[in-house]
DNA sequence: TTGTAAATGCAAATAATTTGCAATTAGGAG
DNA sequence: CTCCTAATTGCAAATTATTTGCATTTACAA
């Protein structure tokens, strides 16, 4: 399990200062661990824990914890999400449609693709790799 | 290969006029066959076949054709991209990230997926997979 | 304690996409 | 062919997520 202390060492080693704003961010993400979240959502959260937090840090921040590894980034329809890395290997995910909710899958079937993509004579440099779905909690609620 | 006049009758045949605007984003469609192009860079063609045509009617058409299931609709960064499609079986692409040019990938992975999906208790409803690289003709002229 | 670069808040700018509305038009009915 | 009407379009304005400029504040190393 990913601690808040974790957080906040990885962010100094990577140079940059622990403001009371910059912690408040990490709370809440923590505090939706395995959760992808927008961040006008994290801005809801965060003023909570220090009110007058501006939704500008929260972009700001964001940008530098994609940055140094600490976020990963999706955009669904028009709204980025994002969501606490916890694990160092490459993986995908599967995230709920309704809550956020994220698992890691771990297992990456990119090399099943390695000939084709030969045949087409393409380079292959990044691919692309979400499931979507409905959670354990979620599906219970949905209609039947 | 997919023609014009293909396309067209499935227009009508969706209930939908023939306007010369809408005859114009389809024969640009068309010479882009197989690559990924922005609304902006369909309306940049469009205006030399007809000079007028607005930014909203190539949104508007380009809801339409995805409605009807005439094109793919992909976000890469901030702007979304489209693509005819022109095969009827599910399948992913690979994507030239310099020119857009997207050669279809006939195989997916999903079953793969399934088991883990099922350890974690979800309920797997869709799925994003696509891979990025550089088309035959776009690594040629990549920095050394 | 102090100096300074980093970080923040606020307001304004961007940029892609959407919407409201009045004017135009495609194409079927007569 | 002519007429009618719902569909379509163009234009301007709205929306919305995200970014930027800038003056002010602050973390923290020395
Ligand atoms: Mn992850
Ligand atoms: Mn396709
Ligand atoms: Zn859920
Ligand atoms: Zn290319």
């Amino acid at each position: 399990m990913i601690s808040l202390k974790d957080l906040k060492k990885k962010v100094k080693e990577n140079g940059y200062k622990l403001t009371p704003q910059r912690k408040a961010i990490l709370k809440v993400l923590i505090g939706h661990n395995k959760h992808f979240i927008s961040a006008e959502d994290i801005l809801k959260e965060t003023i909570k824990i220090y009110p007058n937090l501006n939704i500008t840090t929260i972009y700001r921040n964001l940008e530098i914890l994609e940055d140094i590894n600490m976020l990963h980034k999706t955009k669904d329809n028009n709204t980025a999400l994002y969501c606490l890395i916890c694990e160092e290997s490459h993986h995908h995910h599967i995230i709920c449609k309704i809550c956020g909710k994220t698992e890691i899958i771990d297992f990456c079937p990119l090399k099943k693709f390695s000939d084709l993509v030969k045949e087409k004579n393409f380079i292959l440099t990044d691919h692309k790799i979400e499931l979507y779905g409905y959670c354990e909690d979620c599906k219970k609620d949905l209609n039947p």
